[in-house]
DNA sequence: TGACAAGTTGTACAAATGTACGATATTCTA
DNA sequence: TAGAATATCGTACATTTGTACAACTTGTCA
């Protein structure tokens, strides 16, 4: 099965790459300028992070100028299943129904939502529920 | 607000403090067997991961016989609380929605799981619905 | 064309993390 | 009660992570 050796992505990895995919293509600055309210990292270090995440193969840069233009070169997709699935083993022993309900419980989603995943899912998977089994 | 100076988990220590909450009470040796299939580390380093949950405060620990028997001393909902905020923080940028989303499109998640959602909702939070904004 | 501004590169470094050995202490058990 | 079995404790140590400075390079504009 998925047998990729995923390069783990720190947290603050993760972070930096998330705005990269925002921003489809994005200069250090762009990305620094980017970052979160509160969220005070040095260019420095943004600039750190965007080389580690070439390094590990998640980000490329093209030289724009005197600047390199990063851009994502993992899928959103595939990152992120990664680290949710790793997340959810952590905290919720790969049950991730367990993780809904947290979210649930606690007003992150809505009943409006609830409605939206249900046509979501309905679209997305019609008629046989196929339930991975992990 | 939440104003708890929360001292951070690493993955390996939430990993081995739901142990501790599923089992509620817990030796060394009991946590250890519990692993998951193919997490194989050593006897010692869980111990060290328990030592270390120990000193940040999130379990303590009787002695019983020669065994320390550890107990979780930090309520769960607000570890999880806060780890799925940071998780969410930097993988989704804050909308927890995007996450539930994920889970939904790849399967995680049920028509049915949603029904049983839709009702804890409505439970939960009868009449109108509070979401809450961070 | 020469100085300036904006970038990148090399490098550093403390702290956290994952992992675990060896020595010591403590309980059973024969 | 001595040895076996089981635990803990002290300690270690390579990596990874978070953070960033200082030096060097390169477009750019007057």
């Amino acid at each position: 099965m998925s047998n990729e050796k995923t390069i783990p992505l720190s947290p603050s990895e993760t972070e930096i790459l998330r705005l990269v995919w925002e921003l489809k293509t994005a200069s250090v600055q762009d990305v620094y300028d980017r970052l979160p309210e509160g969220r005070s990292i040095a260019y420095a270090t943004v600039q750190t992070l965007l080389r580690r995440l070439e390094k590990k193969g998640y980000v490329k840069h093209d030289v724009r100028g005197k600047a390199h233009m990063f851009y994502p070169v993992a899928k959103r997709e595939d990152v992120i299943g990664s680290a949710v699935g790793a997340f959810v083993d952590k905290l919720f022993g790969g049950d991730s129904l367990g993780l809904v309900h947290y979210l649930a419980k606690h007003g992150d989603i809505s009943h409006d939502d609830i409605e939206g995943l249900k046509n979501m899912i309905e679209a997305n998977n019609t008629g046989t529920a196929q339930r991975q089994q992990k």
